[in-house]
RNA sequence: GACAAGAUGGCUGAAAGGUGAAGGUAACGGACUGCAAAUCCGUUUUUUAUGAGUUCGAAUCUCAUUCUUGUCUCCA
């Protein structure tokens, strides 16, 4: 039986405020959108985090047994820069500032983000698909909002009609603003604008000669508005009305509050049963961004490269300082929580090792079962990934006790505990531990060797000798450690 | 100015009315050790920004104040 059958999800919907009990359109399938990147710089840390949580509740899904369409867009045109409407592609920008092909600034951060989510560990998601791609597609939409009449032309520039959507549907759903306050605090000021009102936002702009990014349209050389891309590839993937969409809290307004306005235009239903909002990464109190230059890049951190680090960390920290928080609240980021994460990790990184060789009794001094039951309500409830890893040290308490002769395990047990562990730690947390990818039989037989030399020295009552080998070995990263079974060592 | 989220111990971060406020980290003491580290045991904030209120009972609900973050708008 799939587990999702014992498993009551509870997900929080942004759309209601409040924690739902999940359940799927169709039984058995989940469609999942979430608002990918814009290509024309590098992922920074903050990025990374809400594709990182979406990573993992993509992850959790599936290990309850759901068949999941994970569709993550590229956007790779599109995008109006900040709020201005005269404002050009952002795309189109870069590549004038930086003398190249728009297609080559997409290429070039595309490949750049699918290298990182590799080293990161993200599991690829279904379908990633971009906004160039879909230009027909976005444009057929526009046909359609306009013969609704929720859309006007203006000059070869298209405009949603966000007071006549109004009237009929409710615009500020999921945001909570009222679109009624809104325009009267702005319509004293008219003008520039070639916009009915304010509030409408652009389905298609009109490019001038210099604008490089441009497709033919029945209004206009130009492109289309950011919004428009999301509402046309959900619906193209995952239908009118599907499960779950995910993005990050600053997509909310007016991006995601747009793209609902579109969607229910051309299809007269919700498009989105579940709302999802991973909250920002802070650095230095502030969210970051790119554009203000407050930020630091996931590969940074690998290579210590930046100047808030003191040193390098490996994936697995991070994936472990970033679970260490729930996805819906801020997560401050600084050197000093990552040394800490660091060692906390590494202390559930030993006792997954330490779990391998653990020795069976008549009895278990744990409940296993009990344990277990308490890691899935953790994540049932909203994927409350900090309960889950509180849970899991409760585990590698007792696996050290075991170690130690203070606990007692049955064979039946031990083998529960090493595969809910598992699937935690690796297939759901997606943990990686660098230290043991850095070992090798090589080094293992060369370190095997210090250690019996340093044995003879200490039998030897020769402490220099044995201090030196320990304390060099501790400088390059390799930690001894005495146990009443002998010494073993680990990678850092 | 509007809307939204938030303010928890040295740091990080859970817990949304019910006895001792999770977990990681840090610090201190003990066991172990030649000494450390690792591991185990114990201790550390009489307390949840501040001030009121509701309640038999509040970190959790209400109000006010201060501050932080995000988004929007306006101005430039």
């Amino acid at each position: 039986m799939e587990l999702y059958k014992e498993n009551q999800l509870k997900i929080y919907n942004s759309l209601s405020k409040t924690k739902e009990v999940f359940t799927p359109i169709t039984e058995g399938r989940v469609g999942m959108y979430v608002c990918g990147p814009t290509v024309y710089s590098n992922v920074h840390l903050g990025n990374l985090r809400t594709f990182m949580s979406f990573d993992m509740i993509f992850r959790y899904l599936l290990h309850l047994g759901y068949k999941v369409r994970y569709v993550r867009n590229i956007t790779d045109a599109g995008h109006l820069e900040s709020d201005a409407d005269e404002g050009e592609d952002k795309i189109a920008k870069k590549a004038r500032l930086e003398e190249i092909e728009p297609m080559e600034v997409v290429q070039r951060y595309t490949v750049n983000f699918h290298e990182v989510t590799k080293k990161y560990n993200f599991l690829p998601p279904s379908i990633e698909p971009t906004a160039t791609g879909h230009i027909v597609e976005q444009i057929e939409m526009i046909k359609e909002i306009i013969e609704k009449g929720l859309a006007y032309e203006v000059n070869g520039s298209v405009y949603f009609d966000v007071l006549k959507y109004s009237e009929n549907n409710h615009y500020g759903i999921l945001s909570g603003r009222n679109i009624e306050d809104a325009i009267h605090n702005t319509r004293a000021l008219d003008g520039q604008s070639e916009k009915r009102n304010p509030q409408d936002f652009a389905l298609w702009k009109k490019a001038d000669e210099r604008h490089i990014m441009q497709w033919p349209s029945p209004w206009s050389d130009g492109f289309p508005g950011w919004h428009l891309e999301c509402s046309v590839m959900s619906s193209k993937y995952l239908g009118e009305q599907f499960d779950i969409h995910g993005g990050g809290m600053d997509l909310k307004f007016p991006h995601h509050e747009c793209e609902i306005a579109q969607s229910h235009s051309c299809s007269g239903v919700q498009p989105v049963n579940y709302w999802l909002h991973a909250n920002m990464l802070l650095l230095n109190g502030q969210k970051m961004a790119k554009s203000t230059g407050n930020n630091i890049l996931p590969e940074e951190i690998l290579t210590g490269e930046n100047k808030i680090l003191s040193k390098a960390f490996g994936v697995g920290v991070v994936r472990f300082f970033i679970m260490q928080a729930h996805y819906r609240s801020i997560l401050d980021f600084s050197d000093e929580a990552l040394l800490a994460s660091e060692k906390g990790f590494h202390k559930l990184m030993e006792a997954m090792e330490v779990l391998k060789e653990l020795k069976v009794a008549k009895t278990s001094t744990f409940n296993v079962t009990d344990w277990k039951n308490k890691c899935y309500q953790a994540m049932n409830d909203d994927f409350n990934t900090p309960i889950l890893i509180a849970n899991l040290f409760e585990a590698v308490k007792f696996i050290n006790q075991i170690k130690d002769d203070k606990a007692s395990i049955t064979a039946t047990d031990l083998e529960l505990l090493q595969n809910a562990l598992h699937v935690f730690v690796f297939d759901v947390l997606a943990l990686v531990n660098d230290a043991k990818e850095q070992s090798s039989d090589k080094l293992e037989g060369a370190v095997e060797l210090l250690i019996k030399l340093r044995k003879e020295a200490r039998e030897n009552k020769d402490w220099a000798l044995s201090d030196q080998i320990r304390d060099e070995l501790a400088d390059i990263g390799i930690q001894l450690k005495d146990g009443r079974e002998g010494t073993t060592f680990s990678v850092n």
